[in-house]
DNA sequence: ATTGTAATTGAGACTCATTATCAATTAAAC
DNA sequence: GTTTAATTGATAATGAGTCTCAATTACAAT
């Protein structure tokens, strides 16, 4: 794997800025987090980083995920009976979701015409519109042969 | 309140077609319910409930709202750090959301753009897309003039 | 390099939404 | 009315996430 030293340029300068320390634990974690292509919830990331055999608990990942998420290098998808799942935002550009309720496997996808739906919509409400998640919630091409075949 | 029986009727057919009962809790929780306009989650109905001296237990309350969402009365809007947010979708045509970081209000929308918008999304990822979740997330017109007053 | 100090860590306690358990109750079919 | 399986509710259990606090450590100043 890689280094990735802008990500660390852009945490530890976020976290110099605050008082706060670039530690080992957070230094781990964040790559940790950046190696990932996916989607990812808190627990998953954690038992990743014991098996790498980095030192980090549970109560610094939740923490580290909190700092990661303020500074913009990932950001909350969307919050499940199992947790909250996340998805790294450095280099990855703003989309949206297919989620199929099949497999729950997830479709990424941007649409210009949906930005600028927002903008026009929020005009029409009086709104000002910051950030947003459409979610389409279907089946995705392999489970509609699954179900077919039913 | 008037009563609502087409809604009693949706809710114990349902139940009787899988040989369960339509028992008094369950028809004091979905009488609670459907008087309810705006958004709610399961704590405040149940305590909303107690207040009006209906019995039913907190458990009931959760086992309940499952059924209602089930059978399509209601439906969870979203999931939050303080619990699921639900509201009847009975008598209430689809639509969306803005909501305020600043308050917390939510403004409802409904755009037929969008809708088209959706299934041109899909056809083009062979997603057979279902139902969908728009969250737009900004400040609401108080909460601006609040942010200029500052 | 050493020191001083405030930030950080981690183990485990805690919170809070939600679900499971199970004996007692009850809807509703006969 | 009897029967019987579904339901209820009090309470225990679960699980994600947060808090506590003594021990550790990054890092700025000397």
């Amino acid at each position: 794997m890689r280094e990735k030293p802008v990500q660390k340029q852009v945490f530890s300068r976020f976290l110099k800025e605050r008082g706060q320390r670039f530690t080992k634990e957070r230094s781990a974690i964040l790559e940790k987090t950046m190696s990932r292509n996916g989607h990812f919830d808190p627990e998953t990331l954690y038992i990743e980083i014991r098996k790498a055999g980095a030192k980090a608990s549970r109560a610094s990942v939740y923490r580290t995920i909190s700092l990661l998420c303020e500074c913009g290098l990932i950001e909350q998808v969307r919050k499940t009976e199992h947790g909250t799942v996340y998805e790294r935002s450095f280099g990855h550009e703003h989309h949206d979701h297919m989620l199929c309720i099949g497999c729950g496997s997830a479709i990424e996808f941007y649409s210009d015409k949906l930005e600028r739906l927002q903008e026009d919509l929020c005009r029409q409400q009086g709104f000002q519109g910051t950030t947003h998640t459409l979610e389409i919630r279907g089946y995705c091409r392999k489970c509609q042969k699954k179900k077919k075949q039913t």
